[in-house]
DNA sequence: TGTAATACCGATTGACCGTCGGTTTTGTAG
DNA sequence: CTACAAAACCGACGGTCAATCGGTATTACA
């Protein structure tokens, strides 16, 4: 799944603002980057073909939101990113973590630590997820 | 850092082979999928270009190289992920992992926990990387 | 120094994003 | 029910980039 740069702003405010209609995003974004409101419906149509927008008419214009949390969507892409440059044979997630490792620090490994400690006892027995 | 689809079949090739020229890559990619030896080329240039291998030239011709590890290379793509999708007050590394966290099972994350150990005690008193 | 092997250059095609003007559809007010 | 305004939809264009490949320039070595 690739995303232009307009795409992964507006995912993001989605992800701040919960639903939005067109007039509102465009609003939030004129300030900052110009661009008329074509250019932002084009865009939310888009991430709505992509699934990453869900949306319902309400009135006149559409009430857009996130179609996934964040969390979701980048534990998504980052599975992509690891079966991508994964040999066949690992455990591509496995692999991920492991590379990202290399990137922490000791307080970050304390909290990531304590983390799974949080994971492993919310969900003991489900081995099969 | 964005690649095609054949950039990325090359690079985890060379993660494999270690190094090779363009025939070679070429020959291992004729049977599987056709193309010329342009074609790769040119796909290694661009891969070179990228920074992503390197290149000696031996006798004739160029012996390319992953310019990093794979485990670096990812580990670059899933923080650039992060940041790109993170919200700039947030520990975009650690909220990577948490998002990663809801995929694995309770295998994996005794496998994550002991991996952790390890690390913790390879660099005790290392926590300004 | 000639030649074959290789690298390099340029052009083309096909996606895809951002952009926006213009047209069609549609909800609603009167 | 109808007219109007608001919004959606359509189509086009420019820019970027990967894949592709033919042709030309370069170069190592016999």
């Amino acid at each position: 799944m690739h995303l232009g740069e307009l795409e992964k702003l507006v995912l993001k405010y989605f992800w701040q603002i919960k639903v939005a209609d067109v007039k509102q995003v465009y609003a939030h974004f004129e300030k900052s980057r110009g661009g008329t409101l074509n250019t932002i419906q084009s865009t939310l149509d888009r991430l709505f073909k992509k699934g990453l927008l869900n949306r319902d008419k309400e009135g006149h214009a559409y009430q857009y939101r996130a179609a996934k949390p964040r969390k979701d969507f980048i534990g998504e892409l980052i599975k992509d990113v690891a079966n991508d440059f994964t040999a066949g044979d690992e455990d591509s997630i496995l692999a991920a973590f492991v590379s990202l490792s290399s990137e922490l620090n000791d307080g970050q490994l304390e909290q990531l630590e304590s983390l799974i400690k949080g994971y492993r006892s919310t969900m003991p027995l489900d081995d099969k997820a």
